[in-house]
DNA sequence: CAGTGGTCTAGACCACTGA
DNA sequence: CAGTGGTCTAGACCACTGA
């Protein structure tokens, strides 16, 4: 129960401001240096409340951290090991539209070209991912930066799981902004491709036919159930995906 | 210091092994249905304590892992708020080419088409963001999926930074997974961009010119150091990068 | 300057599992 | 069955900051 004021750490020890987060670099650096190889098992939580003369909960707090960040594995009776190294993963933010347009310091601009409520056709019950037939929104529309197209973005709804979206007007908000603040969702998938722009498409985004477009396909649920579907299409020469990524998960 | 049986929890409860697991579902619950919207002031830890009649320590872990997934704000002396909605973000696993290929059932070839040092050229700097001419291991292979091109990969590696690359045959290991196993990074980029295939790329993907292609270009760091620049290229009728999302962070 | 979160202590009991 | 991690307790002191 007893707090007492810590020495201050020396210079030599790489003295941040907390314990828990100290002992996790200490830990990170010998696994990225190599120092600590694959397979390698770490001390156990008890010898590094020794070495850091700390309590256990501030061990496993930095240990915590390091097997969600996947550098370490931590087994029981076994104890923790440094892990083999993981795939790449690259964090994709996928912002608002009008938000990444403004940001270039654009006007931002949306124009619905369709908004009708139809039963789905199988083709729409192929990209929602459901068997059978049921009502939805299905909404085609354009976002401007500036004179320039900026997407194309070609939405389904599932109504009866959305049933609100059928009373909102998209004349200046995007589908995607009403959606990310009215219904929660509990998972999304994103597939990323290129296409060759058809005549229709290359009309749309003001491209020569044939231009190489990158599509977001991405599909959201809420307890496994069809919220939306989107296909979103950008001009390939113009836009890009960036992904920063450290292997801390810090992002 | 006391550590009673806790009474077991009612059905009525969502009781799960967890207290800190089920103190943080409860409230993501009321987030995700809307019943706390943005902006709201969430109960302070002391009272959390109380409903759920534990230590402050285990309501403060629940608090901070809605606070590492972006589902509140936490301020001092001011509260715990419900986040604005967050900009989706989309985790792409980058895997190892060999694992991917293999995954399909097909048989992964390496084909090396070319293997040279040299001195960094403008564009070479300009790709690992440097300023000062460096020598570099410039590589260009294909990799198959049985008889078909899987991709292309153009990829410079920073000698000064990775000196050991130099004695590498790449002779059926991908550079990338040689350096993933062998070189500790800090820090990635990746820029995700379609492209129309010009004649050469058309050539090498064995696709017709002017097919739309997926670039994933990935930059790595360690300790601000350049390591590597690659181009990986996908046809992109074939190609796909999909990725799984669930906003609690669990990927 | 008082309220809130941030972090830590010095334990405790338990679940799991591999030597 | 003993070693290890998982989780929790009942506090403590402190940093920060906004009413």
């Amino acid at each position: 129960m007893e707090n007492l004021k810590r020495e201050p750490a020396t210079d030599a020890d790489s003295a941040k401001g907390q314990l828990s987060a100290r002992i996790r670099q200490d830990i990170e650096r010998k696994i990225m240096s190599g120092e600590w190889p694959p397979g390698k098992r770490i001390p156990i939580e008890r010898e590094l409340m020794i070495e850091y003369d700390c309590a256990r909960m501030t061990v496993n707090k930095a240990l915590s951290a390091l097997a969600v960040a996947g550098l370490i594995e931590r087994r029981r009776r076994a104890g923790s090991f440094v892990s083999r190294p993981l795939s790449q993963a690259a964090v994709i933010e996928i912002s608002d539209v009008r938000a990444e347009v403004e940001a270039t310091g654009q006007v931002y601009t949306l124009e619905v070209l369709s908004h009708r409520q139809r039963t789905s056709t199988r083709m729409d019950m192929k990209r929602l991912d459901v068997e059978r037939p049921r009502p939805i929104l299905a909404i085609a529309c354009r976002h401007w930066s500036g004179q320039r197209v900026h997407s194309f973005e070609d939405r389904l709804i599932d109504l009866s799981n959305v049933p609100e979206v059928a009373a909102v007007a998209f004349d200046s908000e995007p589908p995607g902004t009403w959606l990310r603040t009215h219904v929660p969702w509990s998972e999304a998938e994103n597939r990323i491709t290129a296409l060759n722009a058809d005549a229709d498409l290359a009309a749309k985004l003001l491209l020569k036919e044939g231009s190489a477009c990158l599509q977001v396909e991405r599909s959201t649920w809420r307890d496994d159930r069809p919220i939306t579907n989107v296909r979103m299409i950008y001009p390939g020469d113009s836009y890009r995906l960036v992904a920063h990524f450290s292997p801390k998960g810090a992002g």
